[in-house]
RNA sequence: GGAGAGGUGGCCGAGCGGCCGAAGGCGACGGUUUGCUAAACCGUUGUACGGGCUAAUACUCGUACCGAGGGUUCAAAUCCCUCCCUCUCCGCCA
C-alpha cells in the first residue's frame, strides 16, 4: 500500500509508476474522494468541538445547579448530525480503502520499462551439460525410476497433484533439509515453521488479497486461505508490532506447502510437476531498515543462488521488467535454472524487494535509534522452490543408462545414495 | 463443545459516567553527579487524521483512538448489546 499523502503530493509519479507496472486503477476517483472525505471532516470536527466544549459547560451548569435543558436539547441534535455525517465519511473512507489496496507499489529507479520482453537476463552461471545420449524429460525418468506418480495423484486429488514415492520422497525431503541447513548454517537465517492456514488480514498484509483472490483456495466455513507462499505466514508474523533498531535485519526461512488454484493457467505447462496446484518451498523473508534495504536485496539473491551453485545446475539471473513483477514488488529478480529435458529455463525463485508497501499494510514498523518509528522493509525469494528444482535434478543429473546421480551435498541427506534408480 | 475470568499507552498496571490521552511503575531518551560503569536525582517520552503557519516530518489548533462494531446519554475507558481474541477448568481428540 502506498501511503496516502505521497500520492496526493506525488500525483504524476504515482500515475506514471502505476502505467510502468502495467496496472489498471482510477487514481482520480481515488483523489476525488480524498477531497470529499477531508471536506467533510473538516465539518463534522468542528460540529464535534462543540460538542466536546458544551458538553463541559453542562457539566459545570449541571453542578452549580443551573438549568441546562435547552441546550442538552441543542446537542442532541448536534450529536445527531455528527452521527449522518461520520457514516457518510466512513463510507469514503471505505471505498478508498478498497482502491488504494488495489494500488500496486511502484517500481524502483534502476528497474527496466516494459513488459515481459523487457526481461533483462544480468548473470549467467554454470555450463550446460553436454550429453551423448538425448536427455528425457521429468515426467518419463520420474515414470521409469517409479519415483513421483501422477496418475495416482489424480485419484485422490486431482489433475496439477502429485504423489512423491520411494527415492522420489526421498530425494524430496533432502532438498528441503540440505536448503534449510545452508540458510541457518551458511547464510544466517532462523528457521520458522508456521501454519499452512492464514486469515484474511495476513493474505491481505503481504498483498495477495484483495487482487489475487482466485488464485487462493479458500475455507470459506472458517474464513481461512491455504498459503500460496510461505512469505504470508512468516511476513505477517510481526504485524502490528513494533520492533527495536537493533534488532534488524531479522533473516527467516522456511519450509512449508504451498497452494495456487493456477486459475486460468489450463493447458500450459500442464504435464508434470511444473506447475501444479500443491508444491514445497523454501522460501527466505528479510525485515531491514530502508536504508540497507537494497543492499539486503543483493545478499538475498546471492543466498538463493548458492543454492543452485552447491547443487553445481547452471542458472542465470533475470531482472524483471517494471511490467513484469509482482503487484508489491519495486524491484524482483528471477532466478531460472537450465533444464535439458525441454531444453529450457524453469524459475525456481523470485528474489524481491517490497520496500514498505508490504508493512504499510500488515504494520510493521520499527523504532530508530533516534526514537522515530518507520515502517520497515520487507524482501522475499524462494530459497527455492522445490518441484522445478526436482526437475533440473533429474534432467540435469541423468545418465545413459537411465539413472539419476545424486548430487554430491545431497548424499549425506539420503544416507550416501549415490544413483537413483 | 460446556463453564468462568479478562482484553487500557513500548511493557506492567490503576481508573468503572464529566476535572481522563488517561495515576503509578518499568523501559527509552536528555541532563546533573562520576576516573569508567552502576546507583541516585531532575526533566522528556503515544499514534493517526484534518486545518493554520511554514524550508520543514519544526510550531500551533482541532478531531479520533482505553480489543472491534453498535446502543443509551447533553457527555462513555467507565453503563447496555453483539462479535473477535487471550487465559483457566471440564469434556473430546491426533
Amino acid at each position: 500500500m502506498l501511503d496516502l499523502k505521497f500520492i496526493r503530493e506525488n500525483v504524476e509519479t504515482v500515475k506514471e509508476g502505476i502505467r510502468k507496472k502495467n496496472v489498471n486503477v482510477d487514481l482520480d476517483a481515488l483523489l476525488g474522494l480524498d477531497a470529499q472525505r477531508r471536506e467533510l471532516l473538516k465539518e463534522v470536527e468542528q460540529l464535534k468541538a462543540l460538542k466536546n466544549s458544551t458538553s463541559k459547560d453542562v457539566g459545570r451548569a449541571k453542578a452549580k445547579g443551573e438549568d441546562f435543558e435547552a441546550i442538552a436539547a441543542q446537542m442532541k441534535q448536534v450529536s445527531q448530525k455528527i452521527k449522518e455525517i461520520d457514516q457518510q465519511v466512513e463510507q469514503i473512507a471505505d471505498n478508498m480503502r478498497g482502491l488504494l489496496l488495489r494500488i500496486p507499489n511502484l517500481p524502483e529507479k534502476s528497474v527496466p520499462v516494459g513488459g515481459e520482453k523487457a526481461n533483462k537476463t544480468i548473470k549467467e552461471w554454470g555450463k550446460k551439460k553436454t550429453f551423448d545420449f538425448k536427455p528425457s524429460a521429468h515426467w518419463d525418468l520420474c515414470e521409469k525410476l517409479d519415483i513421483a506418480d501422477f496418475k495416482r495423484a489424480v485419484k485422490v486429488s486431482g489433475t496439477g497433484f502429485v504423489v512423491f514415492k520411494g527415492q522420489g520422497a526421498l530425494l524430496e525431503r533432502a532438498l528441503i533439509n540440505f536448503m534449510i541447513d545452508t540458510h541457518v548454517r551458511d547464510n544466517g537465517y532462523t528457521e520458522i515453521m508456521p501454519p499452512y492456514l492464514s486469515n484474511e488480514k495476513a493474505m491481505t498484509g503481504t498483498g495477495q488479497l484483495p487482487n489475487l483472490k482466485d488464485d487462493m483456495y479458500c475455507l470459506k466455513e472458517d474464513g481461512y486461505y491455504l498459503i500460496p507462499t510461505g512469505e504470508v505466514p512468516v511476513t505477517n508474523l510481526y504485524s502490528d508490532e513494533i520492533l527495536k533498531a537493533d534488532e534488524l535485519p531479522i533473516y527467516h526461512v522456511a519450509h512449508t506447502a504451498c497452494f495456487r488454484r493456477e486459475a486460468g493457467s489450463y493447458g500450459k505447462e500442464t504435464r508434470g510437476m511444473k506447475r501444479v496446484h500443491q508444491f514445497d518451498k523454501v522460501e527466505l523473508v528479510k525485515f531491514t531498515t530502508a536504508e540497507t534495504s537494497y543492499d539486503e536485496h543483493e545478499k538475498l539473491l546471492n543466498n538463493a543462488e548458492m543454492i543452485l551453485q552447491k547443487l553445481n545446475l547452471p542458472y542465470r539471473v533475470r531482472i524483471l521488467a517494471s511490467g513484469d513483477m509482482s503487484f508489491a514488488a519495486a524491484k524482483c529478480y528471477d532466478l531460472e535454472v537450465y533444464s535439458p529435458g525441454n531444453d529450457e529455463y524453469l524459475e525456481v525463485s523470485s528474489c524481491s524487494n517490497f520496500e514498505d508497501f508490504q508493512s504499510r499494510r500488515a504494520h510493521i514498523r520499527y523504532k530508530s535509534k533516534e526514537g522515530k518509528t518507520a515502517f520497515v522493509h520487507t524482501l522475499n525469494a524462494s530459497g527455492l522452490a522445490l518441484p522445478r528444482t526436482f526437475i533440473a535434478i533429474l534432467e540435469n543429473y541423468q545418465t545413459k543408462d537411465g539413472k539419476i546421480e545424486v548430487p554430491e551435498v545431497l548424499r549425506p541427506y539420503m544416507n550416501g545414495l549415490a544413483f537413483i534408480g
